[in-house]
DNA sequence: TATGAATGAGACTTCATTCAT
DNA sequence: TATGAATGAAGTCTCATTCAT
């Protein structure tokens, strides 16, 4: 009970604000002040518990990429290619609804990966070895050329995703999906037609 | 003749540092003096030509995006569906192709509309004009539910559009381009197999 | 029994710290953080025993003052002039060697006393009382003017041993202090050749 | 005739503010604000002119230890050894003198080398050959152990210098200086009483 | 005795920008 | 067309210090 209410002090109400922050108006534009003054404590405060605003990133990062790769692993897997195509798809969607805020500041930050020292290298591995799973999930299900298919269902569901983000009120994520799904998960990716 | 001279001279060699060092590191994270100085003039002469950095910037989308419009009109059209599907995404990848630092800075700008002033709204409705031109483009090909399509496709051409930015040496756009166009240019949306 | 005990631990350590610190990188350029980390205490402690950065300095000196009063009076005496400069010189040096790190304190702070409030007068009457010993010393010793000869003596033993304290490794100070000593013991000061 | 007006202007004047303000209080405990404050300039242009407080150090040093050397090599020189040492001891006060902001500096820092980043290595440098060129004087002029002499002649003109830098008002400097070449003039280093 | 949470003041420095030339 | 001198505002971060525990 007591236990929400240290979870909600400092430390935490300053990682949330600033993924807040990150997430609307992106890194660079954030200020320190900015954070300290949404969580509600004074800049100094900051550095009690983070060496800066790049390590404070970092922080954010290791968090969520934690959670996220859970979420995503938990929506693998289904018996025909069909199902499978399905579920990456529910899946990634869910898992950027479940944490809008923190995609928000991911899309920004993969183009800029000098601004952050280490975290290019980081964010670079991270990307590949999802478009890894994805190419390993078509390998098993018939697919002509499995690389080319995972980058393009990568790029569908990332492109899809980011335009969701950029407008979540009212942007028809689920159908979308639906329309995803359905282009994506016949077996046959060379020739649909015949 | 002395127009290529002047072309080259002051606020061209602004405008093209401008936008290779918004495209590299963001916006926000540049300053006004790094870009005189990759243009090698001098901070004040910026100021002969724009009233600022945010006017820079809206004189980079200006140029730019009017481009890139003309680029998009003309690889429009084709008789059927599957030629107009391909014609739009190859269009379109020729468009980032030719453009690639605009489109970085797009890309990371669209994110964070607040940060410029009137540059948000002139965005977005750039953007929904996009999606409109490909709701239009489907509508006349017998699909069943043709704004779902787009925006399906849509996201498609983007995501992958932005993987390709993200790592231009290396991603095989034509043949990504190849998979979405087999996956999008059958008219039937809900069956592509039948 | 338990008194080593005592003195080894909370205050004795940061005292201990705070004088290693703070001769070599200057009162200024040192924290209290660092002194704390250093003494292996948290910064808070400090308040504990010392109203602060300045008076945890002002105790230092207390301390350190009266151990090299101690060791200074010890060596004065002698029956002749020569005796006398000698047990000066050596004394000093002695004293010096014994608490070197005070000696790099002193010499730092001793440019600026404005910067701790009570210690300049504090220091000025201790180098004031120095001097006048020296000259005391060779007053009752036939120097034709003691205030100068007193002045220059306490010029080359101070100069000699900042000297070595800048690089004790590898300073030949007890060879130094016999040059000095055979300069200045002769009685005669105005006419050392005759 | 307007030569003077420009010398005194932005550089210039934050060059002599700082220096004076290092000299009495320290480099540490000297602000950028309060320089740029004494100077009447904002503390923005110190950084038109300079990397930083660092760097306006390094440029203070490298004017002033330029104007000092000159100054001592002017004074070097003489035929027999009497002469030497009050040349030497003579020149380097008159130098202390003229730039007495300098020494005190100079003095403050040579504690702390690790806090100027190339400073100390540069200062080690510059010391050492001071010492030497002590050294060659003394050995050409029958000196039983010309390095220790020089050791010790170099500590007394230097602490003595000292001692004048902190009370310049009232230390009798050129009296002080005539015991010093009292003692020190004798050819005879190890047998003056003889 | 000892500490972690917390902070106001101020450190150095960079920012976008203006203006006289 | 072009620049160097100059600056107010704001940036990140460190400081010495307090207080409840």
């Amino acid at each position: 009970m007591a236990e929400t209410r240290v979870q909600d002090s400092g430390r935490q109400r300053i990682l949330q604000s600033a993924i807040e922050l990150f997430a609307r108006q992106g890194y660079s534009a954030t200020s320190v002040r900015q954070i300290a003054k949404a969580a509600g404590v004074s800049p100094s405060l900051l550095y009690n518990y983070f060496d800066g605003k790049e390590t404070l990133l970092g922080a954010i990062f290791l968090e969520s990429v934690a959670q996220v790769q859970a979420s995503l692993e938990a929506a693998a897997g289904g018996a025909g290619r069909p199902e499978r195509v399905e579920h990456l798809v529910r899946g990634a969607f869910t898992a950027v609804r479940e944490r809008l805020p923190f995609w928000r500041v991911l899309y920004r930050l993969r183009g800029e990966p000098e601004v952050i020292a280490g975290l290019g290298e980081h964010l670079r591995v991270w990307t590949d070895s999802v478009r890894d799973s994805i190419e390993a999930l078509l390998q098993d299900s018939g697919s002509a050329n499995p690389r080319l298919e995972a980058l393009a269902l990568f790029g569908a569901i990332d492109g899809v995703a980011q335009h969701f983000a950029l407008d979540p009120e009212s942007y028809p994520l689920d159908e979308v999906a639906d329309a995803l799904v359905r282009r994506f998960a016949p077996a046959g990716a060379g020739a649909p037609t015949s």
